[in-house]
DNA sequence: CTGAAAGCGCTTACAG
DNA sequence: CTGAAAGCGCTTACAG
């Protein structure tokens, strides 16, 4: 590698000061247009690269954005937020910021500790990337970096979030189902531990109520206990003609063990479910899904924290984004 | 928040300088241990955070390592690495790193344009999560920061390359198909498209000529053109009696032709496959498989890595890690 | 259009 | 054990 060049060698090479360097190169005024351009070219041949050191010590930006997950919405191997995060990983690359993940033990959530990234002042703003808890989430009521909660909303405060609209979603994919004759339907999820699945139990709800359908609660099956890890799926005594999952992976689970009660899909017990994840896909058969336009959230993401950047006091509602069913082989029709 | 605090307001609080601050929160000897323990105090509870800026601006080290992946690694959803980057950042904090995540695109990779952690001089070294095209890697030859090649390795240069040992995991696999009585034995995968594939071939290839077993071309499949796109798998006229996969992905994909045509597994052709991926666990019956033991991996690349950021000098030669046969259904003893 | 000066918040080498 | 001084490489506000 060559030798270290700085503003100030740029400067000695065409006898300028490094101020007219500096002006040079971030395009502001004050240059003229053929030096700028001469003095971006060297640069350029000589390898500039500038000290983000020295300029954040000077103007308090890193040119970097947190991205905070909890190390419980890590599986093994692969998960939902790992994609989610090599496409805000990507986009903010667009946007010039560069992307400093932090996973976030159950030790720091539960001591209240924040993100070594944000106590070493590394960057200018942090998304949060699902739901953590409460007493966790109130650390960043009037923080002095912007935040953005992605894919989860809260009742306090009045921190951005982004979320899918699951509230529709759930609404329209059940109301598929009673187009297609179903009028037993149940739902997989336990509806007190995240703001998703109780978002999409009430889209389902209200789909029941707006086609007079009863809720029948011996259909509601449980898929994880109220600290979120998850548990044996038990089935009614009856079931229903159509389930409705909160997710996808709960719905493969749902697959294999109405298999095992001698149970097919769809021919006796139909399936939708949310999040056009691998799981829908592997199940036999594939299953009717929600995609949750993760892609779109992600854009929204990125703009609402370059303008929470540009301007800290511009306050944001909660931004819905519009999810679209992914039709398959998992819905029987009846009558 | 409360008002900005730095070293010298702690230095006021105390009447002590700043360079007595400094030594006390580093702890860099120099300080009676009184006063340190009461200016960490003071400095935690009035929310001190240390200005990484300033501290890189002097030390040149940010405290930062540089995670790169090609865009193309990067399934829709999900992809094998995304489960590394969350290991590798989690690694990395326990270690105080941060984690900079950049994708590298295509045209990136073509234009051989260096990631702009990098270039804005963000990140302290640098470590590239799977193969990318030599021109490319050449441009890490006498970098001026560490860098690791995780997961390939290439045979210029002497960066240091931490590899699952593929050729000897090939090896043990196909011995357990040999120990199970089976002397023909089939591999699945296109062995002129990466090293892992390669080398998990001559693995199986070298067990074989131990066992003194043929080799018969006719039982090979290929599972991918040599651009690395998927392709369909065409069963032989005759089966041997079992098949070393080259991953999960693919050994998932033979269960089905396989069920498609009549077979069963294990009871008509048993498997053994690589990677201990979700399809391992998902396929009927449920495969036996190599994990990679990418903790392992991960452990000794950034212990590489602190090493390298330590001493630079020293030179690592290509780091092997040991992978465990995990045993499920897909073997049948014959004799 | 150009530049001299100040300063961002640390750490280091040195002196006491 | 403690501190004064210098300096890391930029940007900003101001003067010319």
């Amino acid at each position: 590698m060559q030798q270290k060049v700085s503003m100030s060698s740029l400067a000695k090479m065409f006898n300028v000061s490094k101020v007219t360097i500096s002006k040079a190169l971030n395009d502001k005024e004050g240059v003229s247009e053929e030096l700028r351009s001469q003095i971006k070219k060297a640069a350029e041949e000589m390898g500039y690269r500038i000290n983000n050191a020295a300029r954040g010590l000077r103007t308090n930006k890193m040119y970097n954005i947190g991205l905070l997950i909890a190390e419980r919405y890590m599986g093994k191997t692969n998960s939902y937020y790992f994609g989610v995060c090599g496409k805000m990983v990507a986009r903010l690359a667009e946007l010039n910021y560069s992307s400093i993940m932090e996973t976030l033990t159950d030790k720091m959530e539960n001591e209240l500790v924040l993100p070594m990234m944000y106590t070493d002042r590394k960057i200018d703003g942090l998304i949060i990337i699902g739901q953590l808890k409460n007493e966790y989430l109130r650390l960043f009521h009037d923080f002095d970096i912007p935040v953005i909660f992605f894919d989860f909303y809260v009742n306090e405060g009045n921190i951005p979030s982004i979320v899918i609209d699951n509230f529709y979603s759930g609404y329209e994919v059940t109301n598929l189902l009673v187009a297609n004759g179903h009028k037993e339907i149940g739902f997989v999820g336990n509806i007190m531990t995240t703001s998703s699945i109780q978002d999409r139990f009430l889209g389902y709800y209200r789909s029941l109520l707006e086609h007079k359908l009863p809720i029948n609660y011996d259909y509601i099956i449980s898929d994880r206990d109220d600290t979120g890890h998850l548990i044996d799926l038990v089935l009614p005594k009856k079931l229903p003609t159509a389930y409705v999952c909160n997710n996808d992976e709960v719905a493969f689970r749902l697959v294999n063990v109405l298999n095992e009660h001698g149970f097919k899909v769809p021919e006796d017990v139909s399936i939708v479910t949310f999040d056009n994840t691998i799981y829908s896909t592997l199940a036999t058969p594939s299953l009717t899904t929600v995609d949750n336009n993760v892609d779109e959230e992600i854009n929204v993401a990125c703009k609402v924290m370059m303008k929470k950047i540009s301007n800290p006091a511009k306050v944001y509602d909660r931004i819905l984004i519009k999810s679209f069913i992914i039709e398959r082989d998992s819905i029987k029709k009846i009558n």
